[in-house]
DNA sequence: TAGATTGTTAATCGATTAACAATC
DNA sequence: TAGATTGTTAATCGATTAACAATC
């Protein structure tokens, strides 16, 4: 057991971040498939990674495989379920009621992953009171005594990009830890807060300069 | 004027391609603030890049600032529309009217771009004959001889994950070139088709993690 | 046991950065 | 002109891969 990146105080590489979620997603669809063990090799051919590389990943976090077998699925799938910190519960607070607002809401996967939305805020009042995701809409004007009151993991930004910065501004200052941002704008924010950005336009664009690369 | 990548034929940097948007995103919103010329130090500043990475990710294309001065915004924002390929229009197919479907199609920033939703696809009769982003939804059965007759640059994949690859096969047999994906699995496809994931779950994980890291 | 496959090392590959001549 | 800032090079840094001893 070597425990890299941990043992050494060493950050995680950004690739190694990536690549977790995706074998998370993986081993979860083994194992409904009632599929026991797998190789490293197994585990690239289907994912189009090297097997080195996905061994090199997982040897971050510790030694889950076996000379000469491989890993076993069900306890692969664990223990990246806790690498990744998904033994725990994340309550969410969700900001912005519009199309994709509702869609993130409405998704069942987060909530059954662990990720429950406590909370919907929105600047409208048309759609202030209106129930989503089990929800009562309220009014953006309530964000900061909700956070005062309420401990929030994850602060979800699903406005547009005008409203985006002051939102993220209202979380950081209710002491929201990390922030899941789907507005189209770079927010700043202090150095200890954590920030994921979901740009849809962003990942629309980089197909088309990939489409013209080639043609 | 070097064009390192594109003389050289070697490929673009992933880290290149993953920034470019955001300078497009940032010198839109530069140009619509009435500014008319940065330097690559503002840029850094502003965006959380090097100076350095700037100049280096912006001379694959061309040389487009001037010693002294820096760049002007609008050209600079001119030559990145043209890297990116944001001349010409690209038509879309959507499969999936769900809630994440609904979401993608009614977003007018894409159309805005030049990003076109044709049709829109659906497996659920409830659903075949509404109206939806400007479209009839249509029924998933009719895909194969739609693609026949029309040129679609780009097949958006809005489904479960259990129905994505079969989509993914519908496309690429429909001989349409890119996939954006938001079926949350990993999608086989041959090597010339290109492939744009955006998966939401992935991105949640990757916060979760990144707050267990540090905490 | 023989065969298979891990975890890890060292070598390779690629991306980022610091520095600076060129020059507006 | 003097000051500022580019584009590019060389140095550094980091990530990936190939190879293999360890061992199930």
């Amino acid at each position: 057991m070597t425990l890299r990146g941990r043992r050494k105080g060493e950050a995680v590489p950004q690739g190694v971040v990536v690549r977790l979620p995706i074998y998370f997603r993986y081993l979860t669809e083994l194992e409904s498939a009632g599929v026991e063990r797998i190789s490293s090799a197994q585990l690239g051919e289907a994912l189009d990674f090297t097997a080195a590389q996905i061994r090199s990943d997982l040897s971050y976090f510790g030694s889950f495989g076996q000379q000469g077998y491989g890993y076993n699925v069900s306890e692969l799938l664990h223990q990246v379920k806790q690498i990744l910190g998904l033994q725990r519960v994340y309550s969410m607070v969700l900001v912005g009621a519009g199309n994709l607002g509702k869609a993130i809401g409405s998704y069942e996967g987060f909530r059954k992953r662990g990720f429950d939305i406590k909370a919907v805020f929105d600047i409208d009042p048309h759609l202030i009171g209106n129930h989503h995701a089990g929800c009562v809409i309220r009014s953006l004007d309530e964000l900061p005594k909700y956070l005062e009151e309420n401990q929030v993991d994850i602060g979800i930004i699903a406005t547009p990009k005008e409203a985006g910065q002051s939102i993220c501004d209202l979380f950081v200052q209710g002491g929201v830890p990390s922030i899941w941002n789907f507005s189209p704008t770079h927010l700043n924010t202090p150095d200890e807060v954590i920030v994921e950005d979901m740009h849809l336009t962003d990942s629309l664009l980089r197909l088309a300069f990939r489409m013209n690369e080639r043609g």
